[in-house]
DNA sequence: ATGGTAGTAAAACTA
């Protein structure tokens, strides 16, 4: 089972970027963030005709998150648990047919920092750690994916210098990181790829795709029963180099 | 220190 994670930075501007894609690489799962759409405008005849079923948490303008499935999935969730009061559309998560929980998240950016949305991202990585902790009780197989919006180590961003200070490489944002990893999750992409500079994210700003210049802040956590089925991971480049690209590329882990 | 780009949606906000 293929599962990918895709910002996709608007599905309407990138519909054929995205179907194009999914012909190419037919992931099983995909979690999409930032479709920057409302749930009716969600390109749903699109999505079907790809052969894809599909779970959309989305809002206007802003943020939007997505499941796309082969095979039919249930949802369980349709926002992150632990703020009632949050409108943000940046959580869903569904089960799929054979007990798999994927959770697909659109972290907080949280800059400027300091200000209110930084407080709002580190209260939103408390409240994905609190829920993660639900999740290893059921001892269920899962996978958390998504844009989290944190550069974990020095060796995932071309310049440490110019992000410390940044919302992405506060100590704040990677130490609510750490934690979420020390709660048992496994960072699929490094149990195969040691090599620093191997980015999912380059700014459209400044040519920095074309220097190299990126961030690696997409990332596929799997819990201890999803990690022990794990067979490969990587991050699909190609469909960043296409015209009209989004600013991210997918990632991807694969799963016995 | 500033401004460089992209998307939404209609001037400013988000990233």
């Amino acid at each position: 089972m293929k599962i990918a994670s895709f910002n996709v930075n608007s599905i309407r501007a990138r519909l054929p970027n995205i179907t194009d894609w999914l012909a190419a690489f037919s992931p099983d799962v995909v979690c999409l963030q930032e479709i920057k759409a409302q749930d009716e405008q969600f390109p749903i005849t699109e999505i079907e005709a790809a052969g894809y079923h599909a779970a959309v948490v989305g809002q206007k303008s802003y943020n939007g998150v997505a499941i796309l499935s082969r095979t039919p999935i249930t949802t369980r969730l349709r926002a992150l648990p632990g703020d009632t009061e949050d409108e943000q559309a940046r959580y869903v998560e569904v089960e799929t047919e054979a007990g798999f929980i994927v959770g697909g998240l659109y972290l907080p950016n949280g800059n400027p920092v300091p200000g209110p949305k930084f407080d709002y991202k580190l209260a939103w990585m408390d409240r994905l750690i609190d829920h993660a902790q639900a999740l290893l009780r059921t001892e269920q197989p899962f996978v958390l994916c998504g844009d989290y919006n944190v550069i974990p180590t020095d060796a995932d961003v071309y310049d440490p210098r110019a992000m410390a200070g940044d919302a992405l490489g506060r100590p704040e944002s990677k130490d609510r990181f750490y934690r979420l990893l020390n709660l048992g999750l496994t960072d699929s992409f490094r149990v195969f790829d040691p090599r620093p500079g191997q980015f999912s994210y380059w700014d459209y700003q400044r040519g920095a795709y074309d220097k190299d210049h990126g961030w690696r802040i997409d990332f596929i956590l799997a819990s201890p029963q999803a990690a022990d089925r794990l067979t490969g991971a990587g991050i699909d480049r190609s469909p960043r180099a296409q015209e009209k690209a989004s600013d991210h590329t997918p990632v991807w882990a694969e799963f016995a």
